[in-house]
DNA sequence: CATGAATGAGGCTTCATTCAT
DNA sequence: GATGAATGAAGCCTCATTCAT
């Protein structure tokens, strides 16, 4: 707070559009690290307005509802998604290889419970908004999409759908498995995990 | 119930305690659908007392209170998990065979929305509430030491437990995908499913 | 309950307005324990059926309503006090005399707190339903009448209603005092007592 | 409170804090003329919520439950008592003549029925709610404690303690008569009520 | 913009009372 | 008569949202 402080007085005319930006991005970090906490449902607007030091009432400069909150996060939730896949896409090499090298660092999230957590809301409150069904359904098909895309370099097998969707399955499910087993021994899970990718998506077609 | 069913064949008169039974069964499966199309904080007694066709006072003749509904339906849920492992144990031939005929049979559940909300929920829950995080850590290490017992016949693998995390992991990630993929191939998908299992299991330990 | 049973096997046809007798001065007796633990409306009717060892139907044979049972108490309530009052009233030598012979029999249940509690709930009670200050005050105004018809014989001063107001407020009160300090020195308050009840009554008019 | 009222006439604008104190004021008033009327368990949030004029939900902003509702009135209570009892403490004269001349301006509250139905809920609270009966055993205790030093230079009789509960008692119990006998004849009780109490305390100790 | 007091609909739960057995 | 399951009307309280300041 000093430093926009200082920032304002370096110009009479703060950047609004800047301060009220911040605000907003200060208050969907609070709410994703409410929504984590308690859930979409159990998360309260007056613990998400504390946690983003704020009074209740402002929330509703920046967001319409408790549901606008929930869409914009999950919105901004595709949005890293879909900006760790174009890193792969723009990659030289071979896909695959910038693939599984990303995936250490896709797990470090994946498995984070607080990350998975995240996902479990998102699909849990998808079997019961339509609005958050649609959503997910397009976003999902669109990285499916650019994902297939990706890698018919390496693999052009005729169940390449399946074979992705059993990709994200593996990754979504070991997010479940976090939250689960914490104890589970990550290394020996990681390193499986390249195996079993390897063996998705390197070998052949079905013979 | 054998005792009562006797009763019933005797006289018209119906058997208190086999109706309470069974009124008590209709509440945990009205409250199941209400739990799935809403989840568990979504969900209003009233809804649930609508549809098992009672008021909502009666409720409380069988449970204490909502979050004891929660709780029953998940022991259930660990139950009937449970019993599918008893049958893959008691299997005379090899455990894997009688593991993979009994996958298209989970799948079945496992890929049924219904189904996997049920788990989403109750994962989710996990993250929030201390006391069924404990039940879901308990009875899961239950299910992965017997499923590991008994797949020691087939694979010793110094890392078992790491593949039976990615099993369960590949079967509750798919559960989600078929909530987020409604359009999503069953068949290929399951073909590819019987490969990734064969692929972790039936493999010698890593040379 | 087997004496009941033995008295059936003796005739075919117990009398059943007998039996009926005592099961509702069960259910009263049960009723009063039950509102002095709890208060009129702090008690049950679950709670009252129980402490009766009766099914909570049963009680609506006997009374129509809560309310019934609350004013049928209150009725005993003032017959048990009548029933003191004619005593003293047919007594041969000195009202006075017998009237400070049973304070003492009569402080064991004013200074009961248990007995306080039952005239606290009936006075508090008064206060809200009208049908009960009726009730309350004919009664209480047919025992001060009788009251001071029997001291008229000693003390004919001309604010004997005052000093009988006085003398109620100071049993009352007492009560009171019973629940509000447990630990009061009873044998020097009712020492005290009797001291200022003959300064209420023996005085002669004041000069 | 002074602050505050010197910040209302340097400018319109209301002080927050002094308009919460008298919002919750205004709430305890409400809530005592609606226990007087329908008793601790007979009122209802709403009739308190409606009698102060806000929402009921509001009431929860400065109370987190009814019971502590109830209780801060008692506080109260028992601080006007004390106030009371300190104007008394502070007199240069005699203190059975101060304690003579409040009784008066007691016997006003006392007396009125109001004020009575008010001791009596929470004598009877008392009776089952054992927070409420440590607080009264207390402060009971407290003020029976300052009355026995206060009155100690008029008389130091050994039964000093029964004394004052019988003095006590005799408040307590008019305050029960002035809701049974609304047609008692007041003047002539207080006349009474000043000879009993000079006779309580005037007297010599027992010889 | 910012605050936080205020609103009021609605959720969970209780409990006097009824009724089928 | 006797039971206790069943009812449903409220009751206490919560919380998303609004609004005066």
């Amino acid at each position: 707070m000093t430093d926009e402080a200082n920032q304002e007085d370096a110009s009479e005319a703060p950047p609004a559009s800047f301060r009220a930006d911040e605000r907003k991005d200060r208050l969907l970090c609070a709410a994703e690290r409410c929504f984590i906490d308690s859930g979409f449902h159990g998360a309260r607007m007056a613990q998400i307005a504390k946690a983003a030091s704020v009074s209740p009432g402002l929330i509703y400069h920046y967001f319409d509802s408790k549901e606008q909150i929930i869409a914009e996060l999950i919105q901004r939730h595709f949005n890293e998604k879909k900006a760790m896949l174009a890193r792969i896409e723009e990659t030289d090499g071979s896909v695959l290889d910038a693939f599984l090298a990303s995936l250490e660092e896709g797990l470090q999230s994946s498995l984070d419970p607080f990350w998975s957590a995240m996902t479990l809301e998102v699909t849990a409150e998808a079997t019961r908004n339509d609005d958050i069904a649609k959503l997910l359904c397009c976003s999902d098909g669109e990285m499916r999409d650019r994902l297939r895309a990706a890698l018919k370099r390496e693999n052009d097998a005729p169940d390449m759908d399946a074979r992705i969707e059993m990709f994200v399955a593996l990754i979504q499910g070991l997010g479940i498995r976090a939250i689960r087993n914490p104890d589970m021994e990550r290394e020996a899970v990681v390193k499986l995990l390249r195996d079993m990718v390897e063996h998705l998506f390197r070998r052949r077609p079905q013979d």
